[in-house]
DNA sequence: AAAATAGTGTCTATAAGACACTATCAT
DNA sequence: ATGATAGTGTCTTATAGACACTATTTT
């Protein structure tokens, strides 16, 4: 008697989300604690499954920025597929990663669903005693390096910013994801030397301490020439 | 009456295989011709579903890449997921497609699964008259975008050739899938300044025509330093 | 010898970092 | 005035490309 025709397996997809931002002057990610096993108590990314069958992915990681995190409007893109067949004890669940990046923001609106998310500093986050859920290290790993490199030749940092900022806290943004220190007057005619990367935003200005800094706006460039290059 | 708990989608799982080689100086892929519908007859990637539930998606797309195209020990890579809802015509498919490099080889072996695949100048294969299947044709431009962005710093441009090889023929590599003229003794110099590149394969030699050649094979570093600027 | 490719040396234009200096605010 | 940050100018050094030149092979 004939085998039944093979078919090929159904899986389980799922969007997982590496958000970051800048919050005094460092590099955050935004966190969820598990409310239910498997990772019951761990720390995760914002994520879920594909809502229904027809939903576009990018559509499902949009949708979970909003639910989780209350946000809407910021950069996201896709970052890798993580796959292993063992990776949710619940059986086989393939997650699409997005990067989305924020503008310095207040804390996840409580009253939503975004009320058990939080801002951590990206650095206690991957210390060693920190526990996370699934393979969500890996993700966030892969997710700040991914921020890391689109820094030094894409517009990135601008994702980072408000609407309208300064070259210094463009700089800030610098600093805080290579973490390391640069020099504010190399730093200022770098990024100018940038052909469109940031534009001048009238000759308005803006008083934290010190002599009023110029307000920039993202450029339409956002492939960066010549790129900015890491110390 | 309560409704019947929500459940998650099942979706179907692709890989696709971007498959890169030099053949006569020239970046070529490996395209199959399909034989069912849809885009009966249309040329598309190497690539199939996954076998079952619990095989690696990585192991699948090495699967495919003996099946299909005869290969073994090539540089494999993930490159992107393409999962619009539409992107398969029979319903729910989400791809995880791969960026594989091989050495110059011979035709695909014939009287293998692989009879159905040639090798094609990836010009040839992204001219607008080129009917291509599903989204293939966008994958093939991010992979081809991903291999000349990778050239510059890392050593994937090793992949394409034989164990060992001369300095020329690395340059050729650079010529073909950037599409540019390279000046030989400035390429001599830049190539072995990046440390841990290249190491010389003995004080053997070749004979094309001209003085031989020193040999070469790949080093043991693969983020290149300084990295091989596009001009 | 001529042609061809391999490999080395050197000059020049440009870019990157160090850092002195000026400008404009708050106190 | 002092301190702080914004913005400009300039010098030094490292790098990328142009290209002359030597070396070693085949025909």
């Amino acid at each position: 008697m004939p085998d039944s025709p093979w078919q090929p397996p159904r899986i389980l997809l799922a969007v997982d989300l590496v958000i970051l931002t800048l919050r005094e002057a460092r590099l955050h990610i935004l966190l969820v604690e598990r409310g239910i096993a498997p990772f019951l108590g761990a720390l995760a990314l914002p994520g879920g499954f594909l809502h229904d069958e027809h939903e576009d992915i990018e559509a499902a990681a949009r949708r979970e920025l909003s639910e989780e995190a209350g946000l809407s409007d910021v950069h996201l893109e896709p970052l890798a597929v993580y796959g292993e067949p063992d990776r949710d004890p619940r059986g086989r669940v393939v997650s699409v990663a997005y990067l989305a990046v924020a503008p310095r923001l207040p804390e996840p609106v409580a009253g939503t669903d975004a009320a058990g998310a939080s801002w951590m500093p990206v650095e206690d986050a991957l210390a060693p005693g920190t526990e996370l859920a699934f393979d969500h290290r890996r993700i966030i790993v892969d997710g700040v390096e991914r921020a890391r490199a689109k820094l030094e030749h894409t517009a990135l940092a601008t994702a980072f910013c408000a609407e309208t900022f300064t070259i210094s806290e463009l700089q800030q943004v610098y600093e805080a994801v290579w973490d390391v220190r640069l020099d504010p007057r190399n730093f200022y005619r770098k990024v100018q030397g940038a052909h469109g990367f940031i534009v001048a935003d009238g000759p308005m200005r803006k008083t934290p301490n010190g002599r009023p800094a110029r307000l920039f706006r993202a450029g339409p460039v956002h492939v960066l020439n010549p790129p900015m290059t890491r110390p």
